[in-house]
DNA sequence: CGGGTCCGTTCACCACGGCGAAACCGTTGC
DNA sequence: GCAACGGTTTCGCCGTGGTGAACGGACCCG
């Protein structure tokens, strides 16, 4: 199943009546659903976080596209990961720690998520004082892979340009044991 | 029947009649409202294209969603192509990589996205010291045509002018692997 | 109408190099 | 001592960029 995402809280918001809060809820990027009255005109919804439903409608209902917006917003913000100084990696209600260099590795992947981090970029993060051997970068990217798997995330190869971070295709993977060598992962329930 | 519109088409589907025919409209990245029977449970739309209403209901409600969904939808398709200068190119929510050649060719057609860009200023954007073989600009078309499909991104040919860049019909692609020489695609899931 | 010529598509094949991955080993900390 | 960590070597796949050639449709010409 998907990790848990944080709670979302949706907001309830009647309309038209309360239309100037509907607004400022949307400049906070609050996810929220519209209770439309009776007699009223439907809003056009263009926010993927917004949703609405006339009133009175069937609790199931409501509930559904609360449920949908949760989501949608889980989704949108489930951001970009966070490294604590101590080297534990947050994503998505899970957390993996991580070994100094693979903790200075991941600090780059981070600061430009979702873009190419150049190789060599990611090895003077890694080593400071000077570079190991060539292919010392290339096996650490693949502890770190197989490190951060299980939390939701993974890098990318960008051929001849670097590698690159992003939040995991699918979320199966949860296959049993994996490489022997990574072991402690922690998921947090809701 | 409701009308059906011009720019960004929303696709009918019973609920839950036709499920497998969500499934598939998800996977082609349609927009779609799912017309809920009387009695159905409603269902959890995650994917921001889509959307669901009860029915029987208000004829001016289901308009109101069927907007919300062609706006999201264009906003969501909208834009042309991006590439950063790492080579990765953004479309619609998913990216490839392109390797050095190939992103300069795209960079000249996406400079005149929507345009004929003829065969000789891409072969002198591709190669800025002198030309290869006659026929390498049509191989490196040919790759790049396979390559960008996955993102929805189609390479049109206007004969004795050149190459003209758009946004793919949909509906297309869906086919099994195709040539084998293309194999990452990375899409957002939505 | 038929043949020839462009023009473009696609395939097969090749050389090179980047990168993945396993195996192995030394060091360090509990 | 055991396990985690960091590093090296080695092997080999496959992505990349290039070539030649077969194929086929569009178009021109007689």
């Amino acid at each position: 199943m998907l990790p848990t995402v944080a709670a979302v809280d949706v907001v309830l918001v009647r309309w038209p009546l309360e239309k100037q809060r509907r607004q400022t809820l949307a400049a906070e990027g609050a996810p929220r659903l519209l209770l439309v009255d009776a007699g009223a005109d439907a809003p056009i919804c263009e926010d993927p976080i917004e949703d609405w439903v006339r009133v009175p409608a069937d609790e199931a209902d409501v509930q559904a596209r609360l449920e949908g917006l949760r989501r949608r917003a889980g989704r949108e913000q489930a951001g970009s990961p966070e490294l604590d100084p101590d080297g534990v990696l947050r994503f998505g209600g899970s957390w993996v720690s991580l070994p100094p260099v693979e903790a200075r590795l991941m600090e780059a992947l981070i600061g430009r998520f979702g873009a190419v981090v150049r190789r060599d970029h990611l090895a003077s993060a890694g080593w400071p004082d000077g570079a190991p051997g060539r292919n010392a970068l290339d096996v650490h990217v693949l502890r770190l892979r197989r490190r951060i798997d299980p939390v939701g995330l993974a890098i990318k190869t960008v051929r001849s340009r670097g590698y690159l971070l992003e939040a995991a295709d699918r979320e199966a993977s949860t296959n049993g044991n994996g490489a022997s060598e990574i072991r402690q992962v922690h998921v947090r329930e809701a």
